[in-house]
DNA sequence: GATGAATGAGCGTTCATTCAT
DNA sequence: AATGAATGAACGCTCATTCAT
């Protein structure tokens, strides 16, 4: 999948010294803050120098930018992907969990994390872009959650749903630990209880 | 409730040249974040200079602080004051639930916010000071919890509910409209639905 | 000596809270510099807060002045009466030693230790005063050097033999220890034999 | 002597924009005391902004350091060099005082004065860099008037000698004018009266 | 593409001093 | 005399960004 993007060019080869740059931002983001992280930091984390970052990027908001878009575009296309292996409404509502909770708590993690918590220092241009990747992605959620409204496996409105679903899966990322003794897929099953009626 | 505390000297009062500079702070530290609050901007709000600032507190961290400790101390009394006047398990979620609503989106709105996203600006010791205010809140929590889960009223781990749970609610100040056509009462039963198979 | 020249009006009682003011002034700007020793440090050493100080003295540049001041007139006078008990010319030379270095070493050393390394943060006018004060304390020593001089027990120009011996003898304030093995006199002896070619 | 050190790496170009900033800093301190003396100063002084300097020193205590850390140094190698032209023991505590004389009323002046009056405002590591220098320097010291000693020259502890000697010389900066009527070697020849009985 | 010295605005914080109480 | 909140200028320092090499 990510192999099939870099390809297409829609996502930075992270072997690249961008792809490096981005993955260490995301990182950085999570762990210091946009803020608290200086593009000292950033370059150092690359080895190279503050000022050869400008020829990658024309400033530091386009890196987070970059990592925001990145991890969007490359979850987007898991999802999609996902959800063509899956068959019933329950199915494809149980895909859509793991995936969401795949790409808060592995790889793209750190990336998914600073999307939610470092949205206020993206500029107005940004946000309207990254927004509009966002809605995309949003759609894959809200037909599987129609479809499932209505087979009447869900109770409330589905737009309602995905927002209170929204909130609990990224807030795995405050607590779930990779390693202790629920793994991914039983934390899913455990997300999937509170919004279906399970058959 | 918020009088009481007050001259108990628990809360700041709120009238008063430090009480106006804590609300001021949540407000800005929630739209501008914590770091891009400057204390010149923390100043302007109250009408002070920022040298002034430095008489209520002794540097920037500790008005952090304060903002994040008050909103807890203030919604703690509030959900014990509510748990009190309700009889059965799922009364007690429900209750537990519309405070959680009601701190997130009413007057502490601002305050939980920066407790959400501006924990890692608070210093280690400061951490731990909300860490131990945070597990008096917690336990009022757990206790409902359990009690529901005794009940089978829930059929999930309470510690896992719990977690979901904060997810689901806190995110709701990203987008919940206070003058929407959903009012608060409601948008808690919704909640409730994900986390109790209601009798 | 002291509880004449406080009767007469010269040095300020040092048992009043001017007088506890100017000593701990003296002993905190000797340790931790002037620039560095703040109003409200100055106040904390005598129990009122930073203020108050202003009631006795206009700023805190007249603070430095004072114990420079004070110090100054004390050892002046401490010297003349010395001098009264002395006959012979190397007789006044080694109480002029042990006078000054008594000042340097003993109760009044904080204040001389500042009056060396201060003087840049008096103002001009200050300076002023001080210096007229300084010409009378360095009177008394160019009679005794010179009258040394007309008796052949110095080789050298007075005046450089004045200054020599300042730096000499301000410096022991750097090395001497008060319990170490030599006591004040043989110290003073050792100089003595720098200046005068001994009978 | 000072091409050797440059070139060795021992001590900064004084051409350089860094080795300028070291001469100026020894300037400005002496003049208007570390503490009066701003970083804005500094800079103004060799002509860049405020916030260039922290491209050559990491803070302003480190300027400070260098300035002594130079001059030290600098003195050490002259010294050494001057004592291997110096035959007998009186002509080493000859020449001892001569550089040690030039560097206070010379071109270093500035630096060794710094060195006595700034001393407390270097941090507790700085001190001990300077001091293990200092030490070296001082062995030299010891060295030759402890064989001036042996030779009967000298009747006191050299230990004492050198240190009211060194009070002695420093002090000189605060009276001694260049092109005044006593030139340099003379001022030595009457500090060595002091120190040694002449042959 | 990379360097690194320089920029310059802006940051959090300090502190002598004032003044209404 | 003493208080202590408030002032406001100044401080040391940071850092994204530029640009000649």
């Amino acid at each position: 999948m990510l192999k099939k993007l870099v390809s297409e060019g829609i996502i930075t080869d992270p072997s690249s010294a961008k792809g490096r740059l981005i993955q260490a931002a995301a990182r950085l983001f999570r762990d210091k803050g946009y803020e608290r992280t200086t593009v000292r930091d950033l370059a150092a984390e690359v080895g190279i120098l503050s000022g050869s970052l400008f020829h990658h990027f024309k400033n530091k908001e386009r890196i987070l930018r970059a990592v925001m878009e990145e991890a969007i575009l490359l979850n987007t296309e898991t999802m999609r992907a996902a959800l063509a292996q899956a068959l019933t409404p329950e199915d494809k509502v149980l895909a859509l969990i793991k995936c969401e909770l795949a790409s808060i708590l592995g790889d793209t993690g750190a990336a998914m994390t600073v999307l939610v918590f470092e949205w206020r220092s993206l500029n107005e241009d940004s946000q309207q872009h990254i927004l509009g990747l966002r809605d995309i992605y949003e759609t894959l959620w809200m037909d599987a959650l129609k479809e499932a409204k209505e087979a009447n496996l869900v109770v409330i409105d589905p737009f309602i749903l995905r927002r209170l679903l929204t909130g609990a899966l990224s807030w795995t990322v405050n607590w779930y630990e990779q390693d202790g003794k629920m793994d991914l897929d039983e934390l899913a099953r455990n997300a999937l209880s509170l919004a279906v009626k399970s058959s």
